[in-house]
DNA sequence: TTCCGCACCTGCCGGC
DNA sequence: TGCCGGCAGGTGCGGA
């Protein structure tokens, strides 16, 4: 499922690739990918075509491609914006590849956009088997705190609507002090803390599992009861968790999440509780056990991470 | 204002 | 073999 290292892989591979590259055609195959847009999906091509890309950026979960042009206030800047939902992939692949070209397109596919120039042509796929993604063009707004919107663009902007995402631990900007303090006037657990993006962004549910895993805390616990340098080490053993999952490429179980070029990432592999539910905890050798939590499910260790 | 539950969506898998 | 329900879970919205 792609959370932040998956799609800071994701954004990586795209700033790679497509960066100048300027947009030829716009194929939607599945409307509802494209739910957010305004106009809908002839909106989309309309704004797309013939407009270049000049940056790759990111906050949290959220990825846009800011769309290079000279803005003025009648005319702020523009970028096409994507979340990967639960499934969603951006692939690239080269016209006429036998796995993906212009001609072949596998099921799932929902948005396809031809990229120039015409003698070196890249075709974007979007893929997304729940369709839990989405895509659209959004207008950027300056960040309430005058740094970079995110990773991969020096300007203070960020689409808006991922302008109430909070910033995710591994941002230049990220203030840990004030989402300790934030998440200590919650009156909440500390799972659903950390699942809540406009608190700390980037955090999905393998992540927190994890996170807790290591810092030896219950999903449960009540935020507004735990002392401020607990709370930092949830925050930095989440900062942990999702850094080394970042150097391997994120964490795959199957074919759902891949790079832009279709590899796995191998963090699942180091996976300590997530998904291993009966297995002996690799602390103390308890059972790892799962919960239903909140429509999905947490791992965790009863001996390791007791609720007080 | 804050918190929580649920719908959205598709494909896989196990049980019957 | 085919049908059905459960499960996977990020986000946004409505209700408490």
């Amino acid at each position: 499922m792609p959370e932040l290292p998956e799609v800071e892989t994701v954004r990586d591979g795209l700033a790679r690739h497509v960066l100048d590259r300027t947009v030829l055609d716009v194929e939607v195959f599945r409307d509802y990918s494209v739910r957010r847009q305004e106009g809908g999906p002839e909106a989309l091509a309309a704004e797309l075509v013939g407009r270049r890309f000049a940056a790759v950026a990111r906050r949290g979960k959220f990825l846009w491609l800011p769309l290079a042009g000279v803005t003025s206030a009648d005319s702020p800047a523009r970028a096409l914006m994507a979340h990967l939902g639960m499934s969603g992939q951006l692939l690239l692949n080269r016209p006429g590849r036998a796995d993906g070209g212009l001609r072949a397109r596998g099921p799932h596919v929902r948005v396809r956009l031809l990229l120039g120039p015409e003698d070196d042509l890249l075709v974007l796929d979007f893929v997304d088997q729940r369709t839990f993604g989405h895509l659209s063009t959004v207008v950027l707004v300056p960040t309430a705190d005058g740094h970079p919107g995110g990773w991969g663009t020096g300007d203070a902007l960020v689409p808006a609507p991922a302008a109430h995402i909070a910033r995710d631990p591994l941002d230049p900007a990220f203030d840990e002090d004030a989402v300790v303090d934030q998440v200590r006037r919650r009156h909440t657990g500390i799972k659903r803390a950390l699942l809540d993006q406009t608190l700390v962004s980037g955090v999905g549910n393998i992540y927190a599992d994890e996170a807790l895993w290591r810092a030896r805390v219950h999903y449960a616990r009540a935020t507004d009861t735990m002392r401020p340098a607990q709370v930092r080490e949830v925050l930095r053993c989440a900062t942990a968790v999702m850094s080394e999952s970042l150097v391997v490429g994120g964490t795959s179980f199957d074919a759902l999440y891949v790079d832009v070029n279709g590899s796995s990432g191998y963090f699942s592999r180091s996976l300590q509780a997530y998904g291993r539910a009966g297995e002996p905890c690799p602390r103390c050798g308890t059972p790892i056990r799962r919960v239903a939590f909140m429509n999905r499910s947490s791992y965790f260790c009863p001996k390791c991470q007791r609720l007080r």
